[in-house]
DNA sequence: AATAGTATTGCAAATGTTTTCATAATTTCG
DNA sequence: CGAAATTATGAAAACATTTGCAATACTATT
């Protein structure tokens, strides 16, 4: 138990402490059974009482991993991407890799800013949300032959190996459920889509499938907020009080579709009988509110785990190969859509 | 523009195609006055066409800082943290860290291990969530000398520098204000308290409070739940459907509050009429629910931020003093909560 | 009991930087 | 114009490991 740390605590020093040469120590942690049971006993001992812990960052330096797993993320902020980061973290951390979280706020340019920082660390991979980057960030990824990942979208010609679901298709499937309840005025509530590859394919899908039935979304009904519940609840409050109210309200994510609903509640409209409200991604709580809200379930711990999995398998391999795969969405059908009433 | 990565570039790479040293190339980085102006731009122009990344691994065993910060979080899942992590992360990375993020489920063993794994990635300093934390974690940080902060929690006595609140004020508050309300039959519903003083803190001052006003709180009007919105619109709608029902539910915190008032209105019950409901921490989403949550605000971005800035500062200076901040709380009265009604 | 084989250990080089010290080049100024 | 001061650069040691190779100590086989 006692520890005299004169100094540094570094391999010689245990190496010393144990009357062995520093090789043989560093062969106890990474080749165990080509040392004798005896000097092992002996070094973790020396371990053990001078409270030495190994160097990563030494190791690195011999072309060993650095155990580190980059993610970077538009924001940890909302319930958007808590849930995978989460799953993320826990899958690589049982793979024995170490999570350097970093979060760009919807900026391409700090997107690469930060994977460049990765780099600097020697990250032995790099994760990222969506498959729509900047130039320097692909060049970068490239250049640097740095593993890289997408992951929450998907798409058979992204150039990354991805993990994710098809948003073009969670859009459709959206607008699909509305239209097969009747709804015909349909409100859009959606973010931004400049550098949000995910927000983009859903609303262009949504549209096309309006488009299909000849329905077209006037732009009156349609609104554009951050993903904040309390903006959205903004954005919805003056969308659903211009002279038409739509008979159902589209949402970008589950974040826009509690906003929408509580508008929906402060302005006294009940939910579903006077507006229907769907989501997309069926984040933690959107279960639990009052009425339950319907979405477009995207599986997002799945989604981490599996990445997670995917990426340290990918990255510990001898000659990986590329992999792309799809995780399916869910439509699940809760309390906040019905048929749309005869007027 | 072009790059023959003829091999790894390193700084002798760039030293060469800029026919310098590699001590010249260093200096540029670390001390960029020291060497001419048009050196600096052969070097410069070398970096760019090889891509040289610098190699933090190399630096940080010369004894330079790794320019790393571990945050160690109960969970990233819930809203609980995502503010502070955000908070935390972009303020570190103003001051040039990298987050090194990892959860530890209410798990103090966890908590112990994942220190352990940043410490071998020789991060420049930790933080962790409150301040109760296992002995072998409170030895390992004494040992390897390791700064360290807590956060989330605020004590004047604790050992750690801390950035936070007064968890048993936030109890405390929120008691009294349903108890200047009327209310007398109070149920609470928390979470389990081992492992996590937080919520021990804030029902311990609950207790306190009831019980100088002589109220005591049967045991069937008191529930225990995890930090989950589902779980606690189960645990609130059986402690709302016992024979007798409290006035008023303070719970542990909003994410329990919300699942309550959930429950509440799954039960037809009419927030804040028929029962008062009120929370702790004032998360994101808090405001906008309907009825808006009444809570007991923790400042969660200012925690972070504060956190971030005056750790990296801490880390950083010749000869750090000790802090302790103490993050004012406010009771935010919102809609979920009323005088008690004659019965 | 000698030989071959195997298990265990140590030596030394290598990894990519930074920094101290020394040296060379340039500027200042009496 | 030359000495002193200043500025710019390079050589080499140091940082904490890992690993190929060589050396030594055992074991088994005949």
């Amino acid at each position: 138990m006692s520890n005299f740390q004169k100094g540094k605590v570094d391999i010689v020093a245990v190496a010393k402490a144990a009357k062995v040469s520093p090789s043989t120590v560093s062969r106890t942690f990474n080749h165990p059974n080509l040392v004798s049971p005896a000097t092992r006993k002996k070094i973790n001992r020396a371990v053990q009482s001078l409270g030495y812990i190994r160097n990563r960052a030494a190791q690195t330096m011999h072309g060993k991993r650095s155990g580190t797993i980059g993610l970077v993320v538009p924001t940890i902020n909302h319930a958007i991407f808590a849930e995978v980061i989460q799953a993320f973290s826990d899958s690589i951390d049982k793979a024995g890799f170490s999570l350097l979280l970093a979060s760009h706020g919807y900026d391409l340019d700090r997107e690469y800013a930060m994977v460049r920082k990765f780099l600097e660390h020697r990250v032995d991979g790099v994760a990222l949300v969506g498959l729509e980057h900047s130039e320097a960030t692909a060049r970068l990824i490239e250049q640097q032959k740095i593993p890289a990942l997408a992951i929450w979208n998907y798409s058979e010609d992204s150039v990354l190996p991805c993990v994710g679901a098809d948003n073009r298709l969670a859009g459709r499937l959206a607008a699909e459920h509305l239209l097969a309840l009747g709804h015909r005025d349909i409100g859009l509530i959606f973010p931004k889509t400049t550098g949000n590859d995910r927000a983009q394919n859903r609303l262009s899908a949504v549209h096309d499938a309006l488009r299909e039935m000849g329905i077209s979304v006037p732009s009156e009904h349609e609104s554009e907020t951050p993903y904040s519940v309390s903006q959205a609840k903004q954005a919805a409050i003056s969308l659903l009080t211009e002279r038409s109210r739509p008979t159902a309200l589209l949402c970008g994510n589950d974040v826009i579709a509690q906003g929408a609903l509580f508008a929906a509640q402060s302005l006294g409209l009940k939910v579903p009988d006077d507006l229907s409200i769907i989501g997309i991604g069926d984040f933690k709580g959107s279960a639990d509110v009052e009425p339950g809200l319907t979405t477009i379930r995207i599986p997002a711990e799945t989604i981490g785990t599996l990445a997670g999995e995917r990426f340290t398998d990918y990255i510990t391999s001898e000659n990986p190969g590329p992999f792309k795969i799809c995780c399916q969405l869910e439509r699940v059908v809760r309390a906040t859509t019905s048929p749309v009433s005869v007027r």
